[in-house]
DNA sequence: GCCGTTTTCGGCCCGACTGTTTTCAGTCG
């Protein structure tokens, strides 16, 4: 069982358990542990099988340990079953509409038996949503339209769409009197492949800020706006992009910037660490707690907390974000890393990584070309490279088994040899490597004879087919792949295309410890659709010494720049240019390369 | 249900906006 599908069995018990009415926090420890099951590289279910303590992961104490065990070993948890027992299922799936709770997923239940997206879009359509107490006319409009988007727009968005989705809104936003400073914050600044909004923030004086706000909710892509307060505003793109917009002042530019790059998890990990020191981080600033700042159950809740001033107390940071790291000990943490998976711990023993830049890199090793189903010459994708400052490149079509890409066969990959001689002898600059992009067919041998590979420069091998394989058969598969000695890379290693195609079902840790056993390098695959591995496993390489390979699988010229934007991922896996294969000079790589000749 | 340089008991992140409310609950990020 895979942690994801570990993580998806909690997240249904603490949904239900919400809806039910539970301790919130019981339901904020269950969604605590759901992060740690799903940011863990280890595989949660060898460690049950190898008998370790689960307690050691954080926020995961005696009981949960023993319901993850219990699911693993038996595939369902006794818990489980008893919440469902009362409430139905599929009421968890009403909470992931905009909108609706477990409170209000429990009314419509409770009062009108409502447990599907269906059902409540009949009773919301004949009018019996609306007559339900803390419901009205308002309300049914939302649900309406929260249901619409739920059904068009389930997936995110691909940063690399959003980019393009987002430019003229900023462009409209810069011409603006009266805005200081404009940035995009969110996930998008963690360097995601997808992105669920976009979050911007604007300096502004206050008095300017009723008409900075009218200026966004009247851009003419703007299909309909959410809200619009006096400091915060949100709107829906036509693309169907939603865009939020805080407005601020200069002093709390920093500790904005902070809170909405999140993660939500950092951001929790960073508050909690300020009030370890008596500070209080918000949005605004970090204040200092005033002293009278009663600890008392004197108030018997007479007074209603909402009251409080969100800048009460001294501050003491907010303009800039380093001020904010500082005001909790810390230097400024990159915001790639904002995941809340280590970062604080690394940032105060002073061990940030130095993430790897698009400058280190030196050479492409994964392209296609008219050969198999490129669409430019080994000669075209040679001068682009060299165009790009590359050192160094490697030419890897697809082999014979991959027929709907015209999939070489040995005959024609001698014949491209010819073909790349020549290149080198009229690109000049640039070392052109003959490699394949060759086939795992289904049984984990290899789809080219091992005189033909012998002859390669640099193998890569990958999965094509027989995606629906179960984990086992598929991980056997692979892993036989990388015991094959003359293998170099085992490329986009997951198969997932995002919003498109899961991963295959595969055990990524014994692949990747297969890998380290045989010297083989895994792939980053930079195209926005695949970004694969992703930023989990890319850490786990790390971590376990297996080295790394960004590369395009460019099928055309204009996609060897995915390799900028992708290494995002790079960096959110933590990797440093040492840990990444074509961040070597030639000689190295050559030096990597012949070691299979031993 | 988890956790411990305030604590093994008593805490558990902070604030804005909306809608249906006459003072606040629910939801979201």
């Amino acid at each position: 069982m895979e942690n994801i599908e570990i993580a998806r069995s909690l997240e249904e018990l603490a949904d239900l358990l919400e809806i039910q009415g539970a301790n919130p926090f019981r339901i904020r420890a269950y969604r605590n542990a759901i992060r740690t099951v799903s940011a863990e590289t280890r595989a949660l279910a060898g460690m049950v099988a190898r008998d370790e303590d689960l307690t050691e992961l954080p926020g995961i104490g005696k009981d949960l340990a023993g319901h993850i065990r219990e699911l693993v070993e038996t595939g369902t948890m006794e818990v489980l079953e008893e919440v469902t027992r009362e409430v139905p299922r599929e009421l968890a799936t009403l909470t992931r509409l905009d909108g609706v709770g477990p409170k209000k997923a429990a009314k419509l239940w409770k009062e009108l038996d409502i447990t599907t997206v269906d059902a409540l879009q009949e009773a919301a359509e004949a009018g019996r949503v609306e007559e339900l107490e803390g419901f009205g006319a308002r309300s049914v409009e939302k649900i309406l339209q929260a249901i619409e988007d739920y059904r068009s727009h389930q997936s995110r968005f691909l940063r690399a769409d959003a980019v393009q989705y987002l430019r003229p809104l900023l462009e409209h936003l810069e011409g603006a009197e009266g805005i200081h400073r404009l940035e995009v914050a969110g996930s998008y600044r963690r360097g995601k492949e997808t992105v669920g909004d976009i979050d911007l923030l604007a300096v502004v004086e206050a008095e300017d800020a009723p008409a900075v706000m009218e200026r966004f909710t009247s851009f003419a892509g703007v299909e309909r706006v959410e809200m619009a307060g006096e400091t915060r505003g949100s709107v829906v793109l036509r693309s169907g992009l939603p865009v939020d917009l805080r407005l601020l002042g200069r002093e709390s530019w920093g500790a904005a910037l902070h809170y909405f790059t999140g993660s939500k998890e950092h951001n929790v990990e960073i508050r909690k660490r300020a009030q370890g020191r008596g500070l209080r981080v918000s949005e605004y600033g970090v204040f200092r707690i005033p002293d009278d700042a009663a600890e008392g159950g004197a108030e018997g809740g007479a007074e209603p907390e909402a009251e409080a001033d969100p800048e009460r107390g001294e501050r003491i940071a907010g303009a800039t974000e380093e001020g904010v790291f500082e005001a909790v000990e810390l230097p400024w943490i990159p915001p790639v890393l904002r995941e809340n998976r280590g970062e604080i711990q690394a940032a105060e023993a002073g061990e940030l990584p130095g993430l790897v830049e698009f400058g280190d890199i030196r050479g492409d090793l994964h392209m296609h070309t008219t050969w198999s189903d490129g669409a430019n010459s080994i000669r075209e994708m040679a001068e682009a490279c060299r165009e790009r400052g590359y050192e160094y490149m490697a030419i890897t079509d697809h082999s014979q088994a991959v027929t709907v890409a015209n999939g070489l066969t040995p005959e024609r990959i001698r014949r491209q040899w010819d073909e790349i001689d020549r290149a080198r002898d009229e690109v000049d600059g640039i070392r052109i490597l003959r490699g394949s992009e060759v086939d795992i067919l289904r049984d984990g041998s290899l789809d080219l004879p091992d005189e033909i590979l012998k002859e390669l420069d640099i193998v890569l091998v990958a999965v094509h087919s027989h995606f629906g394989l179960d984990a086992a058969t598929q991980t056997e598969r692979v892993t036989r792949a990388l015991a094959h000695p003359l293998v170099d890379v085992l490329v986009h290693p997951t198969g997932r295309l995002l919003n498109r195609r899961e991963p295959y079902a595969i055990d990524m840790e014994t692949v990747l410890e297969a890998a380290l056993e045989h010297g083989v390098a895994v792939e980053l695959n930079t195209n926005p659709r695949r970004l694969d591995l992703h930023d989990r496993h890319l850490f786990r390489a790390r971590e376990l010494g297996v080295p790394v390979v960004a590369s395009t699988d460019a099928h055309r010229i204009a996609h060897l720049d995915y390799m900028e934007e992708g290494l995002n991922q790079a960096r959110r896996g933590w990797l440093e240019a040492d840990d990444i294969v074509n961040c070597q000079s030639y000689n190295k790589l050559d030096e990597w390369l012949r070691r299979r000749e031993e």
